[in-house]
DNA sequence: CCATTTCTGTACTGCTCGGTATGTAATTGA
DNA sequence: TCAATTACATACCGAGCAGTACAGAAATGG
């Protein structure tokens, strides 16, 4: 087999969908309504294609979803390196919480967060779900502790601060405003919190 | 008809189970799997009945469902209760929260709380069950914030202080650690989320 | 032109879901 | 003892589930 390296056109039939368009609406049918409530008739139908094309595509509904979790982490949660990138420990803290209420808030995509909604207990699958997006959070929480080890090192988070824990703190503050906001809560209440919130945060040094 | 007001023994077969201990048995499935990963044959086998008799005890899955959840209610979280009893706002919400901490780790239950692994997306069911579970966390914030109310008005909250917001910050901290707990963090982690986040809690006046 | 490859659309599979019909067992009241 | 009442156990119902077989359609390569 010779294989060159110039970008060939593939040989079949081509595909009749944008893929990354059907996999923007299948975040939004399971952000809607978690890994369980959606079944691939949801899926499908919001998508546009019929089912063999979406398993073609994607596999099953397992790797759609976790298709559909890295989606959501580039496209929905770029605020969150947005906010890594702030100079102090504080700022970052503060941005990423302002951001993450917006974005639980946003009139056009729906209330709270998919890695919460997706899927929080164990269900038929063994947890297997909840795990992933479980991970996918702890994720986040360690490169936001990372960052403020980096603040406390640079002075502008007191010496002695324990950074995976005021990572946690933060964390906790946004998965449970995603709690609130998932019940209806809007933008304005979400920032009464953080406002409380923020005074836990240690200021200079 | 003629009624007594003597206790008579009701007429027909009597049941053979005992229904609040088979409801406990229901409680510990639906907080494990959550209301959507939970099916009637589940269900069945850990009360140790048989559909019909379930039926006939409780209705369908969604009343059951619910009566599962005031019985989590009245159990689980006689602790809130209980720390709404102390003297001042921030013993309250210090003994709420460590509290809350304790029952999201109990090694002789499953790890969280049932209000929210219970279902927090709209899923099959129109967002029912999410619904419903929204109300009853809300009744416990109403709760809280009438008593850190009585607080600001007793003196011992500064003047000044959002009650209902102060209330609000304190069940997202209780919130955003019962889905840590869910993902496996432990009691002194979620401890050490409380030691912060007690910092954004106005003491004395 | 035709063989090959890949995607699409319909219709289907086996299975599990929530809920129930039916016959039988156990108790009460007369 | 016997009718009435209530609960239990088995076996079933239509519907919806995730996933797929298969035949036709649309492209490439020769």
């Amino acid at each position: 087999m010779i294989c060159v390296t110039t970008t060939t056109r593939e040989r079949g039939r081509p595909r009749s969908f944008d893929a990354d368009a059907a996999l923007d609406r299948a975040v939004e049918v399971f952000w809607r309504q978690g890994y369980e409530g959606t079944s691939l008739t949801d899926l499908t139908a919001a998508m546009g294609i019929n089912r063999p094309s979406m398993y073609a595509a994607y596999g099953n509904k397992d790797e759609l979803f976790r298709r559909a979790v890295a989606r959501y982490a580039e496209i929905d949660m770029a605020y969150a390196r947005d906010a890594l990138a702030r100079p102090t420990g504080y700022e970052v803290i503060e941005r990423f919480l302002r951001a993450n209420a917006d974005a639980l808030t946003r009139t056009d995509r729906p209330a709270g967060c998919l890695s919460i909604q997706g899927g929080l207990a164990a269900g038929s699958d063994d947890g297997h779900v909840a795990q992933f997006l479980a991970a996918s959070r702890l994720a986040g929480e360690n490169a936001l502790a990372e960052r403020l080890e980096r603040a406390v090192a640079d002075g502008d988070l007191p010496a002695g601060t324990d950074a995976a824990g005021l990572a946690r703190y933060v964390m906790v503050v946004s998965e449970g405003n995603a709690v609130h906001a998932a019940a209806g809560v809007d933008r304005a209440g979400l920032n009464a919190v953080i406002d409380i919130a923020l005074r836990a945060v240690p200021r200079q040094s």
